[in-house]
DNA sequence: GAGGTGAATGTAAGCGCTTACATAATTTCC
DNA sequence: GGAAATTATGTAAGCGCTTACATTCACCTC
């Protein structure tokens, strides 16, 4: 890499004993072969088990662990697989992933991580750099992102399952919740509670199906019930519960002003529930709140938040599932959509009788 | 490498063209030398112009990515951190590990991400994966790990430093805060507002030096105000919400029952004071609650909670430098301790006049 | 114009592993 | 008891890349 004109220290350190070991280190110190060795790790029932006691005691003792790179390329695949998410920082996206990792495990597969922060040359990157380290396969959320990463992926044919949504009109492999859908059904219920005046917190749309498809949700919804969309009140603010309070606040300062405030997450709801309170503005009485995800936190708030319920866990699960077929070739189109149901709490309520 | 001429019964795959390009075809298609296009690709300024636009079409015309095992096969470097945290799921160690990234992206390294369910013999199987797969660093949590980890570690030379703990014990670099100080200085506050019948919910102690750190905190604290430490009545339980509910309604069925009840971390605080909301029991009137980490949700429950504020985000970023420093030889021990301070709220108030 | 420089490029030796294939050791079956 | 079948182990050829070292070539210098 960077050697060119190094110091004179760069000298042969042949005899260091901070020397990695190495599969011939330990077929030497247990008196085998390499590929004894070899065996050993990767099919132990194809060795005797004298012999095997003996190779793994070596291994313990000179502390060897396999050179990844030279065992992916040898063998042409590493059991590994990524997932790039948009950030760890949000729970939904660490619920999700922890349990792919748990299902991925239980096949002997490694998980590696990145995260993209929601900037698609990023992701391209962070794709590259996965598959460059040996990714079999991928773990992608939601189908926004550089056609380049598309056909990188098609011209590498990487097998990749997009989470987060699900969409019938693509043909890519998705498990996922109609995330339009599920926030029309909620938009409808808040419609039917006589609320006409409605407003729509959401996270940045940009480079994000999910929120768009959310946000088109409740317009689908306002349509549905003959309301003009143009009437939503809409205050797009970044992920975190200071940014939802705020753009309640704003919101609230508007005239006139909504009687009902749906929110594209919970970490924003909670955020405008927090801020209602402080603004001794009463939920639900005085104004109805909703949320989407159904983390923890949706039912610790005070009032609770009624949500849409999105089973986290289960997608993860279903995702390794999913990928673990698309690999081994069992590769139909299997997409899955789960149910993401309204979750009934408190905070949303019938509209005020002022407002009827 | 490829005898293509002189066999001819080697055709079989030759029409395959979903084949991932190399190198060596690369440099077929440029008409040069293996040699040349790697020079291209590490050090460009070694190759005259005319031969690097050649190289470097070509590498856009098949697609070409490097492969990276062989790579850190041939280089011996990876520019490749790793850390393995207990899980994703807990928002500290997320919010940290987003910082770290971060910080490690500014200096061209990747971030290789596993967990390890708080299971040692998992993390030790992670830690040789991620060693194995390049890392050439490693971020852990704490410092309770098989002995095996460690003289691993040692063997290979990885350069690593501990988080979430500081701890002048032990010549191992860590970053972090003294767990055992921070929680006996709130656990201080707690018995200075009178209260002398203490609860403490615990996660579990086993293969957890901070869980166990903050326990020994209060028993500290406790001694230092000539209170018996066998009259901490103490529930351990699991890192969760509900866990935290449980374990705090047995602590209030107990006879006598505590004026106070210390929770090890905010997760579990949380679970308590819902749970005391069910019960009728008025925080902190009727009973305090304290925390320890300062995650959002503890501004967001109510009442608010006190609990010792820890600072992730600047630990994480941090823990990044002392990585990167260690890797370039500066190694000294360079342990840094962070400060670790009370944050007041409202779940913490003075023992009820009944049971003064 | 012979000899010397230095830059550009090529050659080929590994890096640490897996795995077909070859060989040795053991068991099985008449 | 010995040939065949079975199992355990060894041998060695790469996998795709980097990089000493060798070679080539253009250009000087005297």
């Amino acid at each position: 890499m960077n050697t060119g004109d190094d110091d004179p220290l760069d000298s042969p350190d042949k005899d260091l004993r901070t020397a990695v070991p190495t599969l011939e280190d330990v077929a030497l110190t247990a008196g085998v072969s390499t590929a004894t060795v070899s065996r050993c790790l990767n099919s132990p029932d194809r060795v005797t088990e004298p012999t095997r006691n003996r190779v793994l005691k070596a291994v313990r003792d000179l502390g060897y662990a396999p050179n990844f790179g030279a065992r992916a390329l040898a063998a042409k695949r590493t059991n590994t697989f990524g997932a790039i998410i948009p950030t760890m920082e949000n729970a939904i996206f660490a619920r999700g992933l922890q349990a792919f990792q748990e299902e991925l495990g239980q096949h002997g597969i490694t998980l590696l991580v990145a995260s993209s922060s929601y900037k698609p040359e990023l992701e391209e990157e962070q794709i590259r750099a996965l598959v460059a380290r040996g990714a079999d396969a991928l773990l992608l959320i939601g189908h926004d992102r550089t056609p380049q990463s598309y056909s990188f992926l098609q011209k590498r044919q990487i097998p990749f399952v997009v989470a987060w949504v699900h969409d019938t009109s693509t043909k890519r492999t998705s498990i996922g919740f109609d995330n339009r859908r599920s926030m029309m059904a909620l938009a409808a219920e808040v419609i039917g509670l006589g609320h006409h005046r409605l407003g729509f917190i959401t996270a940045e749309r940009g480079g994000n199906d999910r929120a768009r498809e959310r946000f088109e949700g409740v317009c689908g919804a306002m349509r549905a019930a003959s309301l003009d969309p143009d009437t939503l009140q809409i205050e797009e603010t970044s992920y975190s519960v200071p940014n939802g309070a705020d753009a309640f606040e704003r919101l609230m300062q508007r005239q006139p002003r909504p009687t009902a405030v749906m929110c594209g997450n919970d970490v924003l709801a909670v955020g405008a529930i927090t801020r209602a309170k402080k603004l001794g503005i009463k939920v639900p009485e005085d104004v109805s709140i909703t949320g989407f995800d159904d983390i923890e936190i949706a039912d610790i708030v005070s009032p609770a938040l009624t949500t849409v319920h999105v089973p986290h866990r289960e997608m993860g699960r279903k995702a390794a599932g999913l990928l673990l077929a698309l690999r081994s070739g069992s590769g139909t189109n299997n997409s899955v959509e789960l149910d993401a149901p309204i979750k009934w709490r408190e905070s949303l309520g019938p509209v005020p009788s002022v407002d009827r």
